[in-house]
DNA sequence: TCCTCCTAGTCAGAATGATGACTAATCATA
DNA sequence: TATGATTAGTCATCATTCTGACTAGGAGGA
């Protein structure tokens, strides 16, 4: 029950309405969890019903009209009670290594284009992250920040995130040319991943 | 629906009994996937009863008999489906980033010692992932064996996971000194994880 | 001899997450 | 003046994962 904590999580930096925070968790901006927009409706409309969460609507002209969601006091205290219990450890799951754990077995061709893949994904959300980091930051250089700068978590978790990404784009490259490599010495066709696969 | 996938990757290196597996899988050695004893013997009998596995019943004196289970070629036929199909994206999901994320809100001492465990228990699975990185390895460096070793795909998937704890703990360590150091420099209590807590 | 750990496995059900299909208004653009 | 994108959100249902409780025999130590 954690997607409930990461809702919370993410509303203690201010009022936001469902379809912002479905931008910030959808797009996988989100450096601590991931959700979909429907996943976030639902938890948020629970959280509201649980007095965890208050909503307010917002008329706007031009718009349709949104509801601003912020963390009541039992919020808190509920998430300072979730701060304080042991954490499930943490693990990957993903899909793309366990095809690469196949990889002696089956097709490497496709693996190596999912790999490219990748590659280019991870790339483009350390950019994304960066720039985050850089908005926090403001004029202040890395050490600084981490010293005295607020707010520290966001920025913590965020840091995580694009530690995780630049890590998964190097040993995506790092393997993809691997692959590549063996293939070809192997006298299969050589895979080139491009468009016209 | 991937842990079936994982268990059809998994049973790719040779026979091994439902027990085996939970062990790879349980300790968390499995860099590529994770999961408890009881889904994966369930997940045994879903991939025996639709013929992508088989097993043979090994007995065993002085010990329970046991069930030892090997792909069958139907089963590689849907792992070469699986590698060739479109991956989902990856991401991080981790009690403890909820918790960091929220570490401007809330009582920083337990999230303190949670990474603190957390930095200790990554630096124990880097420990078991080198050794068997090594197994693997035999007497070849590393180059060597990346370029021409076998099998390749289990050493690749292990090598993520060892990135993966080493810069898990990294981040940890560094973490949790910035947070013990802004708040002993705020008057509150220097947070020091010991026994005692 | 008792107690606990290890091997080996099973069952049922709760909790959590993912997916597809909808509504409805406005804005920009071709 | 259509057409598609964007904002804003809802509903029902399916799939997957997690959890607790349980069985059973042998090994090893106090």
């Amino acid at each position: 029950m954690s997607l409930r904590h990461a809702v919370l999580a993410a509303l203690l930096s201010g009022e936001y309405s469902g379809y912002q925070l479905t931008k910030a968790f959808d797009v996988g901006v989100a450096n601590f969890w991931y959700a979909r927009p429907q996943q976030l409706y639902l938890e948020l409309s629970k959280l509201e019903s649980d007095g965890l969460i208050s909503g307010r609507e917002v008329v706007q002209q031009s718009r349709p009209n949104k509801r601003l969601f912020m963390v009541t006091d039992a919020g808190l205290a509920e998430l300072e009670r979730f701060a304080a219990a042991v954490s499930k450890p943490s693990f990957i799951r993903d899909d793309l290594l366990v095809k690469v754990q196949a990889v002696d077995h089956v097709d490497v061709a496709p693996v190596i284009a999912q790999l490219d893949q990748r590659a280019a994904a991870a790339a483009a959300k350390v950019e994304i992250l960066d720039k985050i980091l850089r908005r926090f930051r403001g004029d202040l250089d890395e050490e600084t920040y981490l010293r005295h700068g607020s707010p520290i978590g966001p920025y913590l978790t965020c840091l995580r995130g694009r530690l995780f990404e630049q890590e998964h784009h190097d040993w995506s490259v790092r393997a993809a040319a691997l692959l590549r490599d063996r293939a070809t010495r192997n006298g299969d066709p050589p895979p080139v991943s491009d468009q016209s696969r």
